[in-house]
DNA sequence: ATAAATTCTTGACGAAGTTAATTTATCCGT
DNA sequence: ACGGATAAATTAACTTCGTCAAGAATTTAT
């Protein structure tokens, strides 16, 4: 009788999905202290854990480092084998699409761009069709394999109004698409399980189990570029919103009460979009600099090198999104934020306002609130879509 | 044998806490129906339902009219016995405490004030006994029995930073306090199950399970007046955030940009407190007057009489208050939102604007978002403690 | 009457996790 | 080197909870 092949990630069970999460993202982990941090009784770890181990998502190290030196039966910690499962990711942009192999803990292993000439819905689909095949076509580090052998899940972000349980996309501003089920597509011509995503709650995603996020119950990720955006992650689960809006950082009206606010795409005024988005900021460099040609590469440089007019425009929107941060943080109180964004380049120049406005701003104790500011590599969006293929192991069924 | 005392509120089992909330909140229903809305089995409903008969707390209605014509055996729709319980609660203002009988639906059946001559701890926990005492002494409706044979649990709302899990006031700026064991000292005292829950948070479960917030999986509830607050419930549970703060739309900044910016007494600047906290709106009320002995009631009645001056101080404050709630309904994308305040006499005042400025503010769909204004009678907080008793039934255990 | 429909009830079963005892592996003191 | 202490891991029996499937109850429709 011939031996079937090992399960993929067994998580039968919310014991087992505990268990594989905690090791997951928390790295060694003994059995103990898994039960320790989850409250399972150590009897139900074991269980759980040698379905992962049969199937090689899970090993057991050589007995570690002692660490609480004393008597007593060594611990044998459980750790992930990262390279048991791929994933690929891929964000689409208005004008291309990023797609990225990682392994099981979200690490990039490949990473292609590939430019997008139409936004017709076939054509993206194609060329999303070929971009993964040609991911998939690339052999993972151990040699053996290729990645196509141990990949079986899709992770598509894409900005917009999205419905992750169903996989359409409602709403793309960008592509101008109106309820596309882009997952059924992509599934169909992939035959991988495809999860779609808004990009945004990706990254936080991403960053909720394998960056900033783990280990806090509550956090926020904040993205500042084009647009200005964020999600929440609160008691470990993501902020939908019942209207499938949430997280619309960018439209708090930060500026709203005087005559001062500028007006906004989105109909209000005064919001954080409107002073300190990539626009926005060119927009005010020109003015202030009396250069309607200016660039933001070239205010970027004038900034730096001391210009002080030009310096406050970039003040004024790091002022902004202070006090957006302020007010996520008064609303939420999260445990950690997050601040990213796409400008790598210009982050020295926001980075002390924000904190300074935050500060200022953030009620009693909700100023204990962690803020992480950092730069957003390219890559990190198609990640995000990656780790959202990751967990959609975990509620794999779609509605 | 002696028959013993039918037990209290048998909830011992996630499938027994489901069905008596579903019937305590969504009034009567059949067995069929709690399956369907619930997901369980119909033959749990059925186990679960049992002992909430048996002791009193849930009873079966006559065969209902027939609502949907056709064949079948007619549903016999479970109801609550709102009498089977009664609750105490009890607000604590800086002034005088609050305290309210209701049953289990938190009906308000008996409401007494108690003024407050000292903020001393032992004080008030003696005046709040004396109203305990005096709120079990009338007697419930039915005649037979007092409210003292059928009253088991106390709730307690205060506001500022309470710690609900140790019964903890970490801090009370109206009352001076900072780590007070106050459900402590009432339960070895008046011998009932206490809790504790900050004011805002206290309003906001009375309004998620016997009110607006019924069949919401999401809501939020702003409080307008001497503060300005509010409390989010998502996914039915409510938002606690990680350093106990959350929900302070009061210092939300909605006007931090511009000079323009009235400095709030948290140290930030252009909160919605600040703007359009009753103080606040005295104050400007007295500027624009030029009248520095203005009362509140006289600039209210001078407004409605439209002197447009004062007309535009109120209009001014509704729309600090519709900015707030955009940020809110933006970040967080509520299925309903309640905007509740002391000053009962204002309301048609700001209605307008505070509705205006927040369907201009709304992003997308989150402008779907149900927007209730309502007047907040002054024993609705006392209400609102006892709901939070109520609730105490299900998640009674202290840390 | 008889059939069909729908609600409610019952008892057997199964899944998941707990408790408590047992085994395993190491350190430590003599 | 040996025995005991100590902690990790495992095992097996048991508990709890809820589902399933079958059937009883009670109505309408034919």
């Amino acid at each position: 009788m011939p031996r079937s092949a090992p399960a993929r990630a067994p998580i039968t069970s919310p014991a087992a999905a505990t268990v594989f999460t905690t090791v997951l993202t928390q790295g060694p982990v003994s059995r103990v202290d898994v039960a320790r941090r989850t409250g399972l009784s150590s009897a139900a770890v074991t269980k759980a854990a040698r379905p992962f181990i049969e199937a090689g998502y899970l090993e057991e190290l050589a007995s570690a480092e002692r660490t609480a030196p004393g008597a007593g039966r060594p611990a044998s910690p459980l750790a992930i084998r990262p390279d048991r499962e791929y994933f690929i990711g891929v964000k689409i942009t208005g004008d291309d699409l990023i797609g990225v192999v990682t392994d099981l803990q979200a690490r990039i292993r490949v990473a292609k761009h590939h430019p997008l000439t139409s936004h017709d819905v076939d054509h993206v689909v194609r060329a999303l069709v070929d971009l993964v095949a040609e991911l998939l076509a690339g052999s993972a580090p151990d040699g053996a394999t290729s990645f196509r052998d141990r990949a079986y899940c899709l992770g598509v972000a894409i900005s917009g109004d999205v419905d992750r349980d169903t996989g359409v996309v409602r709403y793309s501003p960008f592509l101008g698409w109106r309820d596309v089920p882009l997952a059924e597509l992509l599934e169909e011509s992939t035959g991988l399980a495809t999860t779609l995503e808004n990009d945004v709650k990706a990254l936080t995603v991403a960053e909720q189990w394998f960056g900033e996020g783990v280990g806090a119950s509550s956090f926020a990720l904040v993205t500042v570029g084009t647009g200005i955006g964020s999600a929440l992650v609160l008691d470990g689960r993501l902020v939908g919103g019942a209207h499938g809006v949430a997280g619309e950082i960018g439209h708090v009206p930060v500026a709203g009460m005087g005559a001062d606010g500028p007006a906004c795409h989105c109909g209000g005024t005064g919001c954080v979009e409107a002073i300190a988005s990539t626009e926005a900021i060119v927009a005010s460099a020109r003015r202030v600099a009396g250069d309607p040609a200016l660039t933001l590469d070239e205010a970027v440089a004038r900034a730096r090198a001391g210009d002080e007019p030009l310096r406050a425009v970039f003040a004024t929107a790091g002022h902004a999104i202070g006090l957006g941060l302020g007010a996520l943080v008064n609303l939420f109180g999260p445990e950690r934020v997050v601040v990213s964004g796409e400008g790598v380049a210009t982050y020295d120049l926001f980075e002390d306002q924000i904190r300074r406005t935050f500060a200022e701003q953030a009620f009693g104790s909700a100023a204990r609130c962690g803020l992480v500011i950092r730069p957003l590599p390219f890559e990190e969006w198609a990640r995000g879509a990656a780790a959202v293929a990751v967990q959609s192991l975990f509620v794999s069924d779609r509605l």
